[in-house]
DNA sequence: GTCTATATGGCGATAGAC
DNA sequence: GTCTATCGCCATATAGAC
């Protein structure tokens, strides 16, 4: 019946819940204690502080899905090929990580410089990305010109519906998860088919 | 010198900017009256409660930004006129109000049913504009045929450069606020190009 | 209206029994 | 390793002087 999983990944995957859902703040380390079924202190035995064990998780979470991303646009893919591949790889992350993006937004405010050195640490170097997107863009005379526009709008079309998923499910879904999952998934062939043809590639 | 504003306003604005800030958990009623420059027990005498001073806050910034958006889908203006007129409306009130969607992100996780139900009461329904904007992308035949799939995005390349602020300025602008004030500005004419050429209207 | 003082409770963290 | 008990702190909130 009890999975016997040890008791340390235990409490991370629990924490990760509970700080996902609720923001490092919102939550404290008697809701973790209570959800895993485990005792306050043992939390402490394990993870020293509060803040340790939030670190490990927004570590973790990083480190998992970034790696992968840094590379494409470095790549010398034809620019579709970038876009849709980008695109397929970023939502795939988010599908399998749905906590991830409101994790992000959620924590984003309090300490943007932690969070912006632990996605450099990730491999994300977005000034190359600019660089590199920046070249494709006068290379194959597209019409857009900002290569940081470009760039903003293609990962906010990726991760916003993730991010506002529970006002978004609630507010034009009737709240229906399954409808939801569905137009999620659809997401990747609408991302890249709209990129392409708001650069005007098609 | 200290410009008389009434002490009720003056508290109302400081901890609007507080909570703003570090969200509802982040903050606490001593930060508030600290930066307020006045005593913790007087946010009592004025609103009753945190709970009571943050749904007063809540309350203000949607009805103040939401209702002149709630109309703009139900009219009868051809549709590159409905997503222009929008998206400059939008963006100009986040322009005013920069907090709104960090704010809004933050805790949107946390209590969306509450959120959902303060939107409502706003004017927005989005049930309406989805059967309004699906009617038009019939009538006009437009490559998308998923009405959400438009919003989402729509709403989507507004929003997220507002609320990813903190991360985005920091890495690739150097940090350098006029910057990115300057490219935020440039968004309004750029969301609306981007979403003529992407639904193939120009 | 605005302050000081204080009540009450939950928090993160630790000590120590088992 | 896991528990109970407890410390010290800071949170929200209230009472009461001025």
């Amino acid at each position: 019946m009890k999975p016997k999983i040890r008791t340390e990944d235990h409490i991370l995957e629990t924490a990760r819940e509970v700080f996902t859902q609720y923001g490092y703040d919102g939550t404290s380390m008697q809701m973790i204690a209570d959800r895993a079924g485990i005792n306050k202190s043992l939390l402490h035995y394990y993870y020293r502080s509060k803040e340790k064990l939030f670190g490990q998780i927004f570590s973790r979470v990083f480190s998992q899905f970034i790696p992968h991303l840094g590379v494409i646009f470095m790549s010398d893919m034809p620019l579709e090929e970038k876009i849709s591949t980008f695109v397929d790889r970023y939502i795939d992350v988010f599908l399998n990580n749905p906590y991830i993006p409101i994790f992000v937004m959620q924590e984003l405010s309090k300490n943007p410089q932690h969070l912006a050195e632990l996605i450099r640490e990730a491999g994300i170097h977005p000034e190359l990305m600019i660089e590199n997107i920046s070249q494709m863009l006068n290379r194959e005379n597209i019409r857009m010109n900002d290569p940081r526009q470009f760039l903003v709008n293609l990962i906010g079309l990726c991760i916003f519906p993730f991010a506002a998923r529970p006002l978004i499910q609630r507010m034009i879904f009737d709240n229906d998860r399954e409808a939801y999952d569905r137009f999620l998934a659809e997401r990747k062939k609408e991302v890249v088919t709209f990129m392409l043809n708001a650069i005007q590639k098609t």
